[in-house]
Formats: structure tokens, sequence, C-alpha cells
DNA sequence: CGATCTTACGGGATTCGTAAACATA
DNA sequence: TATGTTTACGAATCCCGTAAGATCG
């Protein structure tokens, strides 16, 4: 048995026309092709589906029951395939991104709002949380794509840089280390440190830092918001590290920065997901956006 | 957009096998055709269904959410077509047949029974009803095909005669007109009347004949069922008129049996349906049985 | 006789299978 | 290199459209 879409197309344009002449101007195909068609089908299933009579055509018994039928499967095959259609036009479909927080409260916005402008109809999910809840979610699949600086392992995931960032301590107006350009992260560990909570980028290198120093762990505290990082350090409580892409914010929220140097200050910030190759039509499109405008 | 039933076909059992060597093997197509199919279909839709990379083919994120789709969309074909062809076939199907009680308790059980070995999966719903009432439901498309007395008026519905029956009289032994071997009308219009119902081919038959000879009705017994009109008369509480084929049925209930003479006393019985060429599969079969048989 | 569906037949598109090229682990 | 997929091409099939035939009111 292998009926085809078009004959029962071509069941229910006669059945609901009640005539092979006007079917198959509705199907713009020929009424000897039409009649074929039918036949053919009604060949297939083993019986008379109308009921020839030159004059006035009509359905069978049969035909009656299997008319509703054949229209629902028309009408679920149609919708099936649109459906797809549209997510591949990126006319529906979701995207879910993460995004480290420094990115995701800098740069992010403005590339969200343009492919919100471009694809209105891709639902969106953006969960801006630290680095290793970030690669997390990606190996779990929890969200398609992530920006974050690259990952230690790049194991489960793959990684494509975008560009490079470095950190940079962050000290409130007037104090002493203000004067310098450039500062060792050495020179901070006598105040009281400010950062983002275990598992932010900024964090994990700190920590790192700091044990290849071979000093002692300063005071640390831990801040869940950038926003309370650089207020804290306005307010003289203490002196943080944090990627460059949150100078702007810094400053606004009157705080000063200042570059670090020291080995692996510099690293790569790019796309995280966990495999390039079969990223969602909406994932893509996000892709090309970054790789286009960071 | 139009995709093919095959298309669709190719892209399940690729997805489900996970092999495109695999499932050209279950579809037993060739290799090269199967990825044709696949890939006209992902050209149709506009985007990759599936991620290719020679070794260890997987689904693209589009093509993880079409694959139930698609399943369910094929199944429901299948199955759609499958219950068409089994009601062409007989395995499946409906038959409402009506048949006037003196049809329905002599020759019809023999007919239901053989019908019913041939195709047992055919639901049948009986109804043993008089004349009128069988007419109206056959009229009303309650009922597909009834058996019963050439009706007064085929408005509306068609009638296929399969023998001839008369009426006759039936008598409780040792009724004086018990020793006539032929009796007419007028001569049972002393005693008291049993007959079925009104609507009943006996009824209107009786009536109309006691109206053409001019005489005043006389007192009439109504029953609803043959039986009780045959014991009844066995009881002596009166004479009846049914239709020859009751005879057997009479006379097991002690009653005996004289037939009349008189215009229009004997009539064809046959099929009577609404469009002999518009009979459903089953009825159809019934129809044949019947016409074989009868 | 006229309207409508079916059959007949030639042309064109689609699809298939075989064989070769290609890509990745 | 070996496995599995895609491309190339000749052949068969299927389907369509035009034209002629059949059937019923």
């Amino acid at each position: 048995m292998n009926a085809s879409v078009k004959q029962l197309r071509a069941f229910v344009a006669v059945a609901e026309t009640g005539s092979f002449a006007e079917a198959s101007e509705r199907l713009s195909i020929s009424q000897p092709a039409l009649s074929i068609a039918v036949k053919k089908l009604e060949e297939m299933v083993g019986g008379a589906l109308f009921v020839r009579s030159t004059r006035a055509l009509c359905l069978s018994p049969e035909g009656e029951l299997f008319l509703p039928v054949a229209q629902r499967l028309l009408r679920d095959w149609s919708d099936a395939f649109a459906d797809l259609q549209r997510l591949y036009a990126l006319q529906q479909g979701k995207l879910s991104i993460a995004a480290m927080p420094s990115f995701a409260s800098s740069r992010l916005p403005a590339v969200l709002a343009e492919y919100r402008e471009r694809f209105p109809n891709i639902d969106i999910a953006v969960r801006d949380i630290v680095m290793e809840e970030l690669i997390d979610s990606v190996r779990r699949g929890r969200v398609e794509l992530g920006v974050a600086f690259e990952p230690e392992s790049a194991e489960g995931i793959e990684f494509e840089p975008l560009f490079s960032d470095r950190f940079v301590a962050v000290l409130p107006a007037g104090h002493p280390l203000a004067a310098r350009r450039q500062l060792r992260l050495g020179q901070l560990l006598n105040d009281v440190l400010i950062t983002l909570n275990r598992g932010s980028s900024t964090r994990l290198w700190t920590d790192a830092a700091i044990a290849r120093e071979g000093r002692e762990p300063p005071s640390i505290f831990e801040a869940f918001q950038l926003t309370t990082v650089g207020a804290m350090v306005a307010a003289g409580l203490g002196v943080a590290v944090v990627p460059a892409l949150c100078r702007e914010q810094m400053l606004q929220l009157g705080a000063l920065c200042r570059p670090i140097a020291g080995p692996g200050i510099e690293r790569r910030v790019g796309i995280i997901c966990r495999r390039r190759h079969q990223l969602s039509s909406a994932a893509m499109a996000m892709r090309s956006l970054l790789l286009e405008r960071v």
C-alpha cells in the first residue's frame, strides 16, 4: 500500500467540489490526470470511493467515512511541514543562550536587541550565570549557546573565540594604588578582595593566581552582582578584580579601573556550545551575529 | 511545498537506524536513492535534518523536533489506509438491516448466520419492524437495507424483488372455515380479526381490502408479536391474516393456515434500499447473499 | 445532443541503481 | 586504510497533458 499525498489531495478535492472537472481546476492539473489519480487510489484501497454516474457524482459510504479522515491527514501533513519551514526560516523557534555576567551586562544587550529585531518570533531565553555554571549548562544541553572566557577543558564542548579580554583592578577613588598606571595582583592582596561568587571566571583566575604566587588568600567578599562589587569598591570596602568588559559599569559606580600585569591575565572570550555543527537555526543565527558584531 | 510519503519514510528510517546504509536496507532501496530523497526533503523544508559527518550521523535540533511529528504522521497515514482497506475487505464495518417481522422470523436468521460466518468482523444491527416504519427508516438512512413487501410508492427508495408471498388466513383448529381449502377475506370478517399493529404490511393490506369490499371494519385485536397473533388464534380468540412466510410458526403455535383468494393477495417481497449503487461494501455483500439464498 | 468522466498515447520529469569519487576516524 | 556518504550518469518508471471514446440525462 503506497498511496501518495497527491492522490489523497485528489480524492479530497473531488469530494469537496463534487466534480472531477472543478477539482482538476482547483488542483491545476488536467481532468484525466485527476481521474487516474483517484482511480489508482481506489484500486489501492480495494474499492470505490465515489459512485460514478456521469451526472451528479457522489461519495460511496466508504468514501463518506474516509473523507474526514483524509482531510485531517492532509491538514496535519501541511501543518507539520509548515512548522518545520518556519523553524528553518527563523519565523519560529527557541534560543537559549547564557553569558558570563561581564559580557551579559556589557555587549550582549545590543546583540540581543539586533537579534530580536531580525527574528522577532524567536523565543529568547537568556541566562547570565558564572563561568562554571555556564559550561555545565552547555554540557548538559540546558542552554544551547554560551559566551564566556575560553574554558580550561574543552571536553564535551567547543569554543570559538570572539575577542580577548583581560582582568583589571577596581579601586576606590583616592586609593594609593590608583596613581599607578599598571598593577600586579600582589599589590591588591593587602586590601579586602571583592569578587563575584565561586565559579565566576574572575574568582577562578584570582584564586589560581594567588595560589601561584604563593600568597596567603586575603579576606574575600563574595558578591553575586557586578553592581554590588562596584558599589562596594566605590564605598571603600576593598578592591576588586573584574574583566575589563566591566570597566564602564565600574566607572559609573564611582570606582576606578587599572590594568593588571601578570601571566594569563589576558584570555580569549568566545562562543561555547556542545557541537558547532549541531546548533539549531536559531542558535546558528545568534552565533553568526556574535561573530559579526562582537 | 510538496513532500512525498517516501521522503518522510526515508527521513524516519534514517533517523531511527542512525545510518543511511541500514535505512536503505530497511526500505529496500539503494543508499544513493535514500541519500537523494533525504536531501530533497531537506531542500524542501529549507534546512538540514541531519548533521552529516561520515562517521556517526545525528539529527539536527530541527530534525530532533521533527522526528516525533514525522513518526506520528506516518503512523496516522498507515492507519487511515489500513482502516479503509479493512472496510473494503469486509474485515471491518457495520451493516444495519431491517426486515418485516414475517421475514425476520422466518428466512432471515439463516441468511444472517451465513453472513456472520463469512464476515465475522462486521457489526450487524438487525431491526425487525413493520413495513411503514421500515420504509421510513430506509428513506431517512437509519438503516441501509430492508427486506419487506414491495412498497406502494418507491419515492426515494429502490426495490429489488426476491420472491413472492401471499397472505393466508390463520384459524383455530376446529373453526368452521378450516374445512375449506381456500377462503375469501369476506368470510373472515364475522370473527374478531387479529393482526399486527398499524403500519404492518398485513394490517395495511387487510384495511385496504376491507375498505375495497365495502365491509364494515370488524373487531380488531392488535398484537405486536407474531407469536402473540398465533397464540391468540390458537386460543380461539379470533382469526388472523399473516404472510405465508409465517405459516410454520402459526402451525407450531397450534393454529391452521388457509390460503386467501382475492385481488392483490400475492405481492413481491424484496430488498429495499435508498440507492442500490450507493450501498456500503457490507450492505452490498448482504444484498448479494439475499439474492443468492432467498 | 451535450455535458462529464474514462481510456489511449506520446513527451517529459522524476527516480532508481550501478559505479566512481569523496570525506573522516 | 576502511567505512560510510555523496556525486555522476544511463535506464526504467511514473505522471502529466492532449485527443479521442464512452455513457448517461
